[in-house]
Order: C-alpha cells, then sequence, then structure tokens
RNA sequence: GGCGCCGUAGCCAAGGGGUAAGGCAGAGGUCUGCAAAACCUCGAUUCACCGGUUCGAAUCCGGUCGGCGCCUCCA
C-alpha cells in the first residue's frame, strides 16, 4: 500500500509521487492575523499534521511551509475597502503590526495547545514584498498583467487556463451577478496583483507602481515558490479558498512559467446549526472558549473522528462523545500498562493486523475516522488481554502501539503523563494511603477502609480495586 | 443563474456494485464486601424518497425533496 490523496486539481484520489523520491514540500495557506483563531482555523492544520506526521512516519522528509498574511487586505473587493488590520489596530489602538504579531502568536499558541507542531518555515507576506513585486514585473513583461494608475492586474483573458481548480468556465465567470463599481479593471474578472495605496492606508510600501501594498493572491505564490520550489509537491487549504484564492495562484505561477504544486487538498468546513463558521458574520466559536471547558487534545481528536472532506457540525454533545471515546482509548493504554515493570520487551505480533489496517486508512486519503476505529478495536483486543492475564510483552506491545499509532502519528498522546510525571511524590504517598486501606480491608475493616477512600476521593484521587491490587487516578 | 458537495441507528461517523466499520448514549449480565474501571451480550432486513441498469445497489444512472459550500474577505 501506499499513500493516495484526493487532488482538487483532478477531482479524483491519486497515488502520491513526490517531486523528489523520499521528500515531500507541502504549503498550507494560514490565516490572515487580524483577529482570534476559532475552531474553524483548527481543522487544516491538525489535518495537515496529521498528513506530515504519517509522511515522517513512512520514511519521508517533510518541509512544511504555513505563511501567515500579515499586509492589511481590505475588507472587501472595492476599491476603497478599509484595511482590515488598519480597522483592527484602530479598534484595539494598536500599531497594524502588533495586531499581527498579536494574532500571530494567539494562532500559534492554539496550534501548540492542539499538538500541531511547528511549520519548518513561516513566512510572513511583509516579509516578501520584494518578491512579490518581482513576480508582478514578471507577469507584466510576459504580457499576462498591466498597471493601471497604479494599480497592477493580471489579465484573466490572457491566460486561458483559468478555472482549471476550480472547474469554473472564464465565460461564464463574466455573467456573474456582482458588477464591478467604479473599477479600472479592463476585464472584470482580473485580480490585483498590487493595490496602489489610498491616502491614509497605513501599510504600503514603495514600488515601480506607486505606493501599495500586494494583493492577496499573489503572497503564496511567492512564498510557496521560493521554498518549496518551483514545482512542489501539495498546497492545501479550507474549501472556501478553492476559488477564488487558489485559482488566482495556479494561474500566477503558470504564467510565470512555474508548474507549481501537483496536489490539491482542500479541507471541508466546520459548522455550528449547520452554517458556516465565519469571522466575517460574526458566527464561531474561538479556541479560547473551547480550551476552558475542553482539553485540547479532545478537540483535535474530535476533527480526526470526521473525514477532513466532510462537512462537520460542532455540538458539545459531539465533544463530550469524543471525550469520552478518546478516555476509552487511554483506559486501554492504562490497563495494559498497569503493573507492568520498566524494561520489557515488546511483542509487537499481535499488533501487527491493527497496523496494517491503521497504515490502509491512512494511505486511503488520510482516513482518520477509519484509523481511529482501527484503535478502538485494539483497545478491545488489549483490555480483554489484560483481563484474562495477558504476557507483559504483549502488554509492552500494546503499549507500543498506542504510543505510535494514537501518540506520534495521530498526535494525540494515550498517557496522560503531563500530570502523572508532575505528581510522582503524590504517586508515592497515595500508595502510603493505599496500602493503610488494603491493611484494613484485610482485617476487613470496612468502614476504616472506605472512609480512608473517601477521604482520598474529597482530595480527587479515585480509588479502582482491580484483580491485581488497587490502583487509581486523579479526576 | 453557474459550479460543487451532502442526506447511513437516539446522536456522531466510516463504507461506496456482493449482502451495513467504529464511537457516544441506552439495556441486560460477569467481576467486586460496596463502588469504579474493565469484559461479555443486545440494536439499521436497512442506508431521504421514486424510478432505472444489474444475477445482485446504501454503493452506478435519471428524477424528486431537504440541507450546505463557492461564485465577495473567509480555514
Amino acid at each position: 500500500m501506499s499513500l493516495t490523496l484526493y487532488n482538487t486539481l483532478t477531482r479524483e484520489k491519486e497515488p502520491f509521487r513526490p517531486v523528489v523520491p523520499g521528500h515531500a514540500g507541502i504549503y498550507m495557506c494560514g490565516p490572515t492575523v487580524y483577529s482570534d483563531p476559532h475552531l474553524g482555523h483548527a481543522r487544516g492544520p491538525v489535518v495537515f499534521d496529521v498528513l506530515r506526521r504519517w509522511l515522517e512516519h513512512e520514511g519521508y522528509r517533510v518541509r512544511f511551509v504555513t505563511n501567515v498574511t500579515d499586509v492589511g487586505h481590505l475588507v472587501d473587493d472595492a476599491d476603497d475597502g478599509e484595511d482590515k488590520l488598519a480597522k483592527r489596530a484602530q479598534i484595539e489602538k494598536l500599531e497594524p503590526m502588533e495586531v499581527a504579531e498579536k494574532y500571530f502568536w494567539a494562532y500559534f499558541d492554539a496550534m501548540a495547545s492542539l499538538n500541531v507542531r511547528r511549520p519548518s518555515i513561516v513566512p510572513r507576506a511583509s516579509g516578501h514584498i520584494i518578491e512579490q513585486q518581482q513576480l508582478t514585473a514578471e507577469l507584466i513583461e510576459r504580457g499576462v498583467a498591466y498597471e493601471r494608475d497604479g494599480n497592477v492586474y493580471f489579465d484573466v483573458s490572457a491566460w486561458e487556463a483559468y478555472g482549471k481548480l476550480s472547474g469554473r468556465d472564464p465565460d461564464e465567470l463574466l455573467e456573474g451577478t456582482r458588477v464591478e463599481v467604479r473599477s479600472d479593471k479592463d476585464d472584470p474578472r482580473d485580480f490585483a496583483l498590487w493595490k496602489r495605496a489610498e491616502a491614509g492606508h497605513i501599510m504600503r510600501w514603495p514600488s515601480p507602481w506607486g505606493e501599495g501594498f500586494p494583493g492577496w493572491h499573489i503572497e503564496c505564490t511567492v512564498m510557496s515558490t521560493k521554498y518549496l520550489g518551483d514545482e512542489f509537491d501539495i498546497h492545501g487549504g479550507g474549501l472556501d479558498l478553492v476559488f477564488p484564492h487558489h485559482e488566482c495562484e495556479v494561474a500566477q505561477a503558470e504564467a510565470a512559467g512555474k508548474p507549481f504544486a501537483r496536489y490539491w487538498m482542500h479541507w471541508n468546513m466546520i459548522t455550528l446549526g449547520g452554517e458556516k463558521m465565519a469571522k466575517s458574520k460574526d458566527h464561531f466559536v474561538t479556541l479560547e472558549e473551547l480550551f476552558a471547558d475542553y482539553d485540547p487534545l479532545v478537540v483535535r481528536f474530535h476533527l480526526l473522528r470526521s473525514h477532513y472532506r466532510s462537512v462537520s457540525d460542532f455540538s458539545e454533545e459531539g465533544l463530550q462523545a469524543s471525550a469520552a471515546g478518546l478516555k476509552r482509548l487511554r483506559e486501554a493504554y492504562r490497563n495494559a500498562r498497569h503493573g507492568l515493570p520498566e524494561g520489557v520487551e515488546a511483542d509487537a505480533q499481535p499488533f501487527a493486523a491493527f497496523r496494517e489496517r491503521f497504515a490502509a486508512a491512512l494511505d486511503d486519503d488520510l482516513n482518520t475516522p477509519q484509523a481511529i476505529a482501527v484503535l478502538f478495536d485494539a483497545a478491545r483486543d488489549v483490555n480483554r488481554a489484560v483481563e484474562e492475564g495477558a504476557s507483559p510483552a504483549y502488554r509492552a506491545g500494546a503499549i507500543a502501539l498506542l504510543d505510535e499509532l494514537l501518540g506520534e502519528v495521530l498526535g494525540v498522546p494515550p498517557a496522560e503523563d503531563a500530570v502523572h510525571d508532575a505528581l510522582a511524590t503524590v504517586d508515592g504517598l497515595v500508595d502510603m494511603v493505599l496500602a493503610e486501606r488494603q491493611r484494613a480491608r484485610d482485617r476487613r475493616d470496612f468502614a476504616s477502609a472506605d472512609q480512608l477512600r473517601d477521604r482520598l476521593a474529597e482530595l480527587g484521587v479515585t480509588i479502582e480495586d482491580t484483580p491485581q491490587g488497587s490502583r487509581w487516578r486523579l479526576d
């Protein structure tokens, strides 16, 4: 088996064939940093993090690039639209770059909580103004772009392949219902490569066409090819970016002679009450709100319980079901680990079939729900075997399986060791109390035994008696 | 109006020509001094609806109904 990915370009699942064997270059469109990250922003990064982890697990060397848009794009496409960053800066009484910086870190802190690994490179649009101007100039030279009074537009009529990614007919785009108002474009379909900065527009840079700022689409064309090469493997983003953003990226790159991305992956939307979460409609739940009530790893696990190309409707009930499910997997891990001495050699053989099924699921266009189902099947086996007195080697094998597949590949550590390790001292103290309780039980003094259990419970320590002795956990 | 997606048990969710994964919730049982956890057992003759193709359809085709996305900033 080998990895197959659904490619938006061909609308088919295709075997993954990298430009350079053994290497994978991935570009993921990151957020525009002007407001708090919400759940919708988390899906792509989590899914692509699993993609990256899976590729590395399978032996690839991965370069993972995520951009950040921080050059103050307009609120809408009208020529006199407000700069989003500047608008926010006014509201918060901050420099535009302070706004960008604030939300940049809000985003990456949230991603860290979700156990999303840091990208290899995080290029910012504001740091690549020169390269964007260079590509703009080249497109003018090649005759597919033109300047009008300080604005530079891509000439869609000069590029017949426009529409190939999103499956649109350029001629039908002309019949769009929206009428461009007060535009100096030759053609309503044309899009900006460079925009003239009006008086009062704060984020502006000098250019051959006067002071201005880059168009929204060109940053990604420039930064992806700069760090991954003119032809690279995977380019991804939300489904809502297919048109116009990615379509324009393709046009810019190919018109400049760059082969560009081989595989286009788009994750579907997270909805709230059936409607897409969106910043612009003030219809979303922020990650900060979510993390106040749920372990970020539960959120991550929840996101992986649906396939990335399906719409996922958010609900508290769903998140709770995910929390309960993850607990079940973690219980199986605990069951296997309970009383297991250090340094036992793992027996991988009983888990070979699970590994194969798990790999087949991820190889099939990253079918994480199915991969998780395999882990639940494995958990059932493990629980049963442990109940029946499985060997240390078997239990060590079970631990290795979950550490590897759930922990390393899906990025959801099966052990809650952050708490566990920090409380090594408490561990010893609780063990002492448990020993005392055992003595009480041995002399059938259940009143005393129960009193000890109740007092531990008051402190948040839950006792569980098993045939192998008592154990405990913090609730 | 154009392009596209979706509709599977109470809820979530895979599958996508050969007779319905998994999770949550629920019920019964085993174990236990009690409890917790764990384990076992139980649920769609059926995949929105109607036709068609086929030996065979949840899976393919056509239509109907319902929901959603893009066509404007958006993950």
